[in-house]
RNA sequence: GGGGCGUUAGCUCAGUUGGUUAGAGCAGAGGACUCAUAAUCCUUUUGUCCUGGGUUCAAGUCCCAGACGCCCUACCA
């Protein structure tokens, strides 16, 4: 962790504690815990922060209905997401953040503050058809007079009631062009292109000012009082999403914005949200920031949603997958695979059991896991238990090694734009390759005919290995580190989880190496088992 | 209503700035091999590239119109 080191600074959106954790949690954590990881392994200085958005409406009306206070469920549920990230999936965050952190409150206070300052909020009212059952506001265009002359809400059918209610607004209008500007000078600033298009659309058709505080609950960060006594004697608290996206820079220590943490981290690099939360980090967001006068984020990557079996998750269909169900059943490597190697990450993707099972099998056990066993097995067998030491090179060797070596470069890029899916798709063309190279070569024949020859072939088919193994480590960081250990590659970092990894032997910076000749290797075992069906 | 994206082999999808016989993986069929996790390798079947026009020496790739699907947004007062 040197000053020379370049930084990363990832994070994933926070999430609201409102019920327990799905499939489509677990899809955002785990991809950006593989970002976290290969950019570790990558030598870069990597700060990944993860945690829950606790306040709000819904989170205080879920207490009462326990019976409760709102920091209670809070604390529990939040436990429980985090146990989740832990237990379940791996995650090697750096930092769990809660919006109920002390330091939290602090940041919240003074990026509304600097807004202040700015002259971009001011009190006025927010009036509006209110439906007490869906707990929002619907504009006058959204309502409609039924034939008991009572209005209710076109979309969802409930009554509504006019409602008045004084509030903080942010003067959003005003970042309209300043937005628009920024988003022609960062063509990459939201991914994927086509849902950036809609953010920028969105903009273009204009904005209004937002409200964001609320007067109605309490369950939130409070406007400070000093900034409120000339105008008002209601207390208010911030509307959650100012809260929220603040947590961003709570974590690198704003508000000093003066601290190494912050220095080093902020600006992010990216943040990894949803499809349904794209306006507040492509717009609101960065409308905040503006504000307050501090730098933008490089990137916001947006992400589909998981469908099963081509049907929306939802909890009336009974559709919904709980995280450990599916480790409990595939693995959780195998997990981890499946969905950074099988969708395209800004697109939504439908799973099947029968398509989890298809690539724990055909790319795992059979490509990459058989590769491993077949050559190791017969180096074991026919070189004295070592890695043997090469002979000449002929085209075919240099062929297949040039084409592991350039892995790197393309996963890079790759996920540069978290592409793991491309990343994936041509480490495992490499793979097929490799495996119709060792065919070949006949190394089993020529264990007969020419022993230098063998050494070379089986030297060659290992090394691809290596390389795969060490560039997989992102994705599947336990198998991915078996395989490293079982060519007696010397352990220094956690296959990307801290720091540590920047360096030594299964970093990155190792890929440039090769296998040493007299390494000695114990007999191999499986390490991707094909998949059991169970029960039955 | 306005806009975005998509529609390519049975399935999931690649197809750069228009250029030779349209590709991959999986699934199917046949064969080979035995080092290996009944794995691996080779060969192989199927495509009106949604439809109809247009531009061009040349279009999956550009333009227009339409169909279908998904999404964003507005409206239906």
């Amino acid at each position: 962790m040197t000053s020379s080191q370049p930084s990363y600074y990832i994070t994933t959106a926070i999430s609201y504690p409102n019920g327990t954790p799905h499939i489509g949690h677990a899809y955002e954590y785990i991809a950006s815990d593989a970002m976290a990881r290969f950019k570790r392994l990558d030598g870069y200085d990597t700060y990944f922060l993860t945690g829950t958005d606790e306040h709000g409406q819904k989170m205080q009306q879920s207490a009462e209905k326990e019976g409760i206070a709102p920091r209670e469920l809070a604390t529990r549920n939040s436990a429980e997401f985090k146990r989740v990230d832990d237990e379940v999936l791996g995650i090697s965050y750096d930092r769990f953040i809660r919006t109920t952190d002390d330091d939290h409150y602090a940041a919240s206070t003074a990026i509304w503050r600097r807004m202040v300052e700015a002259g971009d909020i001011y009190l006025d009212k927010y009036a509006g058809w209110y439906s007490v059952r869906d707990e929002r506001f619907f504009t006058a265009d959204e309502t409609e007079v039924r034939a008991d002359g009572e209005r209710y809400a076109t979309e969802t059918g409930t009554p509504v009631t006019w409602t008045e209610e004084e509030s903080y607004f942010f003067r959003l209008s005003k970042y309209q062009q300043p937005l628009l500007d920024f988003f022609a000078a960062n063509p990459d600033f939201g991914g994927p292109r086509s849902r950036f298009n809609e953010v920028i659309r969105f903009v273009e058709s204009g904005l209004d000012d937002l409200s964001i505080s609320r007067t109605t609950f309490d369950w939130g960060v409070p406007v400070p009082k000093d900034l409120t006594a000339p105008e008002t004697d209601l207390d208010h608290v911030m509307y959650v999403w100012v809260d929220a996206l603040t947590n961003y820079i709570t974590g690198v220590g704003f508000p000093d914005t003066e601290s190494e943490s912050f220095r080093r981290f902020w600006p992010a690099d990216v943040h990894v949200i949803g499809k349904d939360i794209s306006r507040f980090h492509c717009i609101f967001w960065p409308a905040f920031l503006m504000s307050a006068g501090l730098p933008l984020p490089h990137r916001v990557m947006i992400h589909g949603f998981l469908h099963n079996a081509g049907e929306k998750m939802s909890k009336s269909v009974g559709n919904v997958v709980a995280p450990a169900d599916w480790v409990a059943e595939y693995g959780l490597d195998p997990v981890r695979f499946f969905l950074l190697r099988e969708f395209p990450f800004g697109q939504d993707g439908s799973y099947t059991h029968e398509a989890v099972v298809g690539r724990k099998n055909s790319d795992l056990a059979n490509n990459l896991g058989n590769l491993a066993q077949r050559s190791l097995s017969m180096i074991v067998k026919n070189c004295e238990g070592m890695i043997p030491q090469p002979g000449e090179r002929t085209a075919a060797d240099r062929r297949i090694l040039a084409q592991a070596e350039e892995l790197l470069q393309i996963s890079r890029t790759a996920y540069e734009m978290q592409d793991f899916h491309r990343a994936l798709e041509r480490t495992w063309f490499a793979l097929g390759e490799a495996n119709a190279y060792f065919a070949e070569q006949e190394p089993w024949k020529l264990k007969k005919t020419d022993l230098s020859r063998m050494n070379t072939v089986l030297f060659v088919t290992a090394e691809v290995v290596r390389k795969v193994a060490l560039l997989v480590q992102p994705v599947m960081p336990e198998s991915a580190s078996k395989l490293l250990d079982a060519l007696n590659i010397p352990e220094n970092g956690d296959a990307g989880a801290t720091n540590d990894s920047g360096s030594g032997p299964r970093s990155f910076a190792a890929f440039a190496t090769e296998l040493v000749p007299g390494t000695p290797i114990e007999k191999p075992a499986p390490i991707f088992p094909r998949h059991e069906e169970r029960g039955d």
